[in-house]
DNA sequence: CGTCTATTTGAATGTACTCAAAAGCGGTGG
DNA sequence: CCACCGCTTTTGAGTACATTCAAATAGACG
């Protein structure tokens, strides 16, 4: 079988090949042009996404017009907003595609059924959350911890795949400065 | 069955009497005097704490002194370095009893015998970590896009049981502020 | 009751934002 | 393939937010 995401699951878990079979079938593949969203801000969030190729960017835009980053995804990166999907509810954020992206689809009936029926996927996922945990309370410490130069000192060195993808405006709405700000730490 | 973590872990998972019995036996019970901890920073972080009565902070403390609140944890909340657990590795964080406390304390290797001998346990904790995962990219997403007025009316709203268990000079660690500005703050 | 820590207050300093304008760069169409 | 257009990045001045340090006051714990 010739797609990523099943050398991403194996990381975890093992399938067999009917199992890849299955998943293959239940699994649309959802392609996406340059700035086309993948997911609306207020819309009901019916699905999760594995990022076979391309690059996206989840943010949120307030009542005045601010943008802020929650997530970067590029190949190989799972991706929805998480708490309209789990709760079937709006989405607070909406995702766009930075470039022409190569999405599979996983709604949320879909993985309710893989819970049940296939229960390793219990344990992947359960390996999924514990890692974007881990990582999401990293970032809200240095959210309230370092000075802007070190988050961005350390975006750059973390995410080097991302940054080559994304602009200086997109970091900035990411590590919470505006881009005047970010340009002036930078020149230092 | 008397304990709270029964019905924590049964808001997601059903247990049966002898499971019951199992994991009763399996956890042992810590008590912890006010101000002493149950994880040091630095140490190998062995143990996942479900909180049975009592209140803790996780927090970090940096080259300079300066203190950063990770995570408050109060009854029926769990409470670790998770990466320092998960990795089994050094701790970044120390963690502090807040007032006398009751914890339940789950080992790395019981828990990895958890997942694979009791396989509904991957569920529970995939939800566990699910829901966490949820709150920190909230929380980070706040530190990013909210004043610091903001994120402490959100706080105190969402969070009151901590707050009647928690100092000022805590909450403004927590928000990534000084306790004087935090002070100011709240004249307004 | 005394001591230690938390909280408040204020002044001086540094960090970050706003607004405006110029310069640079990339995507798109001709 | 080049030139234009629009967006990104830079620069600078003025303002607002947040920290540091010090000292006074208030509270909490033993």
């Amino acid at each position: 079988m010739d797609l990523h995401i099943f050398s991403n699951i194996q990381k975890h878990i093992s399938l067999s090949e009917s199992e890849k079979l299955y998943l293959r079938n239940a699994l649309p593949v959802k392609e996406l042009k340059r700035k086309e969203l993948v997911l609306r801000q207020g819309q009901i969030c019916r699905n999760l996404y594995y990022v076979e190729s391309g690059s996206l960017r989840a943010f949120n835009l307030n009542d005045d017009g601010k943008e802020s980053t929650i997530m970067f995804a590029i190949r190989d990166w799972w991706v929805t907003d998480m708490n309209g999907f789990v709760n079937q509810k709006k989405a607070q954020l909406s995702i766009e595609a930075l470039e022409h992206c190569r999405l599979l689809e996983l709604s949320y009936d879909l993985l309710e059924r893989l819970y049940t029926e296939i229960p390793k996927f219990e344990r992947f996922f359960r390996i999924l959350f514990q890692n974007a945990y881990i990582r999401e309370q990293q970032r809200a410490f240095h959210n309230i911890a370092l000075s802007t130069e070190q988050r961005y000192q350390y975006f750059i060195d973390k995410y080097p795949d991302i940054v080559e993808k994304i602009t200086q405006k997109q970091i900035a709405t990411y590590l919470g400065v505006t881009p005047e700000f970010l340009s002036a730490v930078k020149k230092k």
